[in-house]
DNA sequence: TATCACTATATCGGACCGATATATATCGAT
DNA sequence: ATCGATATATATCGGTCCGATATAGTGATA
């Protein structure tokens, strides 16, 4: 699913300039997807030759042309398409998990500051979240919403449970045989 | 923190060709980042010019020369300064929960088959993960490994406790005129 | 003997992001 | 009254990264 797919996507709940797009994917897509101006912008134009949107343009004095964008019914027919296509796989990438790869090559006091600053950001972001899911309207927000929280408090119970792990200095001794399964 | 980065790190466990390299991130960062050849050769070769590593080219009869990459000095100093830095946030994807955001334009059948598949597909990466979790010998690993399960058997409970949510039809009312602000 | 999986290299086109540029408007702080 | 921050609103450039593709030998399995 391209960012392209997704304006679309973002244009069945109604019109909207690529900014108000911006917006949409960081109020109510931000925990699964995000996309940069750099992306919305030129799918929006490419969507239009496409003939997918169309696209009003609300002159201003003395400012840029407000350019508002709405589905056709032959961008909603190519969305539902779309969405009927088999999901890729879930994406997920952590520099903080991978530089914790390597904490061999860290002082225990980096690891424990590391592992203190990660579980402050997941509790932010959790809270956040919590508090944006009050706002939502439909069952699918409040659904996506649920899923992030809970994501984030697995990863804080987690964190806390085995920091120790890595925390603990390596036992000096001939590596112990390890139960397998 | 890039691909170049992590390539290097990845050398500091010891000497490697590309492909072993590709093998590395599929078999011990695989839930925490991934790679592709198209950026890993590129990176090695780049890590060459720099002088971070050095490349040893093993010629084989009748074959391309293995290349076989070591990390120099200059290149350890700076992996260690890179892994000081503080490390970005993690980026989370999901093609499924954004068709989800759209289920209101699914059939009710779909929904659910598609949350099916959702949870299978946990599943089944939980399982291939919870084995190879064994067969880790450091420490980190086990505790990226052990992360990773966790993430996965949170978000398969989410999934079966919260289904009904977006699974239930709808109450008809009289639909409110949304916009996407 | 054919097919599959593995080792091993590399590049092309395209998707996407971060940084940057350009204006104006509003609102709170100094 | 002015200053800085934030918001509205557009757009592009350079660079990173991925998926698809190409090439080619080896060994195992069917």
């Amino acid at each position: 699913m391209d960012i392209r797919t997704l304006c679309l996507g973002l244009l069945t709940f109604g019109e909207a300039t690529g900014y108000e797009i911006k917006k949409a994917f960081q109020d109510r897509m931000s925990m699964v997807y995000d996309a940069s101006f750099s992306s919305i912008y030129p799918s929006l134009n490419r969507l239009t030759k496409e003939g997918l949107v169309s696209c009003r343009a609300e002159s201003q004095s003395r400012r840029p042309d407000r350019k508002v964008y709405s589905i056709t019914p032959a961008g909603r027919e190519e969305f539902l398409k779309e969405i009927h296509n088999a999901p890729a796989a879930d994406k997920f990438r952590s520099d903080f998990l991978a530089t914790l790869m390597f904490s061999h090559l860290l002082q225990p006091g980096n690891v424990s500051r590391l592992i203190d600053n990660q579980i402050m950001d997941y509790r932010q972001k959790k809270d956040e979240l919590s508090q944006g899911c009050g706002m939502k309207q439909s069952q699918s927000e409040q659904f996506l919403c649920g899923f992030g929280v809970t994501m984030y408090q697995a990863a804080i119970e987690y964190l806390e449970q085995n920091r120790h792990l890595i925390e603990a200095p390596a036992p000096v001794r001939a590596p112990a045989k390890q139960s397998v399964k």
